[in-house]
DNA sequence: GTCTATAAACGGATAGAC
DNA sequence: GTCTATCCGTTTATAGAC
């Protein structure tokens, strides 16, 4: 393997193994040593890839970001709000259910709204999700509507017996009927 | 003033100083060393009224739980399901509402999941107010939409221009719409 | 690219004086 | 009841060898 290719390996793995400590126990629970024993690497060696333990944080949610702006380009494609409803829930609730244990570091941790430049990113991408949804000038209504079906991610806490098919069948119903108000 | 009712100030003060820091921050983040700052007082003073900084957030829980205690015992007193929703979201609302400057702290903390025992007695409140609401055997969809309903909070960060009518109105409107399927 | 070693600060928690 | 002083483990982060 070129050490191109490790170094890519690594930063990979170094993102997933993140993203699964943070989502179980929380970003500031979840300590580098951590993250570090669980790879069987060092510490130095996840410093050599990024420089901040916050940075690991942010290339998370850039991430997450990226997949929400292009599922907020697609949904644009569509005529009519009720479609695009439609879509909009499908590609976030599938989302959800394909990482369901480790559903969490949504809006909800403290880390996350902590960081300035990740909450107005998000900030930006639920005014154009609302505005793909309901319009230039979204009632009181509506846009708490949005807050609470773009949170839906700690529900599936609570059904842990359904398979991924039931789940996902159960939180589409659920935010559209949020959503659609 | 006496003695003890020094005592019961500044272990009061505490929990209220704590509940504000641990809600904008997360407990994880919040060091006694920043509580006991904020309160101008030692933090071994802190260590005085609580062993544990655990200790402190199962105070601020415990008093969370017997106001959901006394609620659901209300709720259970009126007939009809309909009815007895309107009562439970009431009830629920108006506290959001009330500590809306300080919302979060609910079950999305990680301190909170991490806690056995505190998820035990939530678990239970869970399952009474399902109980209440929904009978002996809750579909899944009505699960999804109460544990949905019940992590309203978030959804007021981005409410903040609201009056406390306008958004107690808000927020009741769209739990009932939820729970009610 | 990964390691060992270590710095520097901070965390929770305790002992003992007043 | 509150304080000063301190212990000790852990944390983030860096320096430098291989």
């Amino acid at each position: 393997m070129t050490r191109a290719a490790q170094a890519e390996r690594t930063r990979a793995a170094i993102l997933t193994t993140a993203r699964t400590l943070f989502a179980t126990h929380g970003y500031d629970a979840t300590s580098l040593q951590t993250i570090a024993d669980e790879m069987d690497v060092t510490k130095a060696n996840v410093y050599y890839y990024f420089r901040t333990k916050s940075a690991i944080l942010e290339a998370l949610l850039d991430n997450t970001i990226v997949f929400f702006e292009a599922l907020l380009r697609e949904t644009a494609k569509i005529r009519g709000k009720r479609a695009r409803a439609e879509h909009m829930v499908a590609g976030f609730v599938d989302q959800v259910v394909a990482n369901r244990a480790l559903s969490p570091l949504g809006r909800t941790d403290p880390s996350v709204r902590r960081n300035e430049r990740i909450n107005a990113e998000l900030a930006r991408l639920a005014a154009e999700a609302m505005r793909l949804l309901y319009g230039d000038d979204p009632t009181d209504d509506q846009r708490a509507a949005w807050y609470l079906a773009s949170d839906v991610g700690p529900v599936i806490a609570g059904l842990r017996h359904l398979t991924d098919d039931e789940l996902r069948e159960v939180l589409k119903r659920l935010c559209l009927r949020v959503l659609r108000g």
